[in-house]
DNA sequence: GGTTGACCTGTTACGTTATTACCTCCATGC
DNA sequence: GCATGGAGGTAATAACGTAACAGGTCAACC
């Protein structure tokens, strides 16, 4: 663990939000990291590596991870209207997919399961979103 | 559906796996069709949401529907050495987890299962893969 | 016939996301 | 000292995606 990803790091911790590459970019370049686009990929990289920060396919973002310490089949319940992304465990789900993957002969490394929907605060009722 | 549509969906199937949208766009413009991106997009959309072909998330791509006549929760098995893209029916797993994410209030409206491993041909003692 | 409106296609221009290639720095081990 | 390898810095560019606008077609309607 370096200065720039434990920084990085940080800052997805600090914003409690899946942020893009270049937003945490921009936070590093104002730290007095890189300003170029790899110095945030690279760690952001790492991270995912290192199980300690997740990426988010339908948003091209990342987010920090919510229980880095433990090895868990994450799954994400992201929001449309506020944008706001959830993680949530998946265990059962996932040894059910890899099951039926090894059926047909597939072995299976990575699992992306994403869910686009709404949060309870904006399905209350709520359709246009709270983005605050 | 347009003639542009319609051989969108042919480029597709024709392909057999998953194509980016500019390699569409070039094929389509090869007929004699627009070469501007909007028009690759516009038509794969309208695929997508007529439920016949997909959008695998975890490679920017897109691909034709293999059962496009029932309604149905896709799964993907993408082969990171060849690429080759399975789709699978996985309506238990989908229903499993809409009701964990009822629990938590979340309302799930889309939901990506994507899978990266290998596939029956290239997990078979070959870690290289088969590109061809 | 003429008009209206919906829908589709085409194009320009641009914005966003991600990678390649190359270089420097520095800690380690010999 | 000096090779080695990992890490970070930078420039340049590739790849992916969208906004905005222009024209064309066609059915519906008066």
């Amino acid at each position: 663990m370096t200065p720039v990803r434990r920084r990085t790091l940080e800052i997805l911790l600090e914003s409690h939000r899946a942020m893009g590459a270049y937003d945490v970019l921009e936070r590093l370049s104002q730290d007095g990291y890189g300003n170029q686009p790899p110095v945030a990929y690279r760690a952001l990289d790492f991270l995912v590596e290192q199980g300690l920060a997740h990426r988010l396919q339908r948003l091209n973002a990342f987010a920090a991870c919510l229980s880095p310490d433990r090895d868990h089949a994450p799954a994400f319940l992201i929001c449309r209207s506020c944008d706001r992304v959830a993680e949530t465990d998946a265990p059962v789900l996932r040894a059910a997919f890899r099951e039926t993957a090894a059926e047909r002969g597939f072995k299976v490394e990575r699992l992306t399961v994403e869910a686009v929907g709404l949060c309870p605060a904006c399905g209350d009722g709520d359709d246009t979103g709270a983005d605050a």
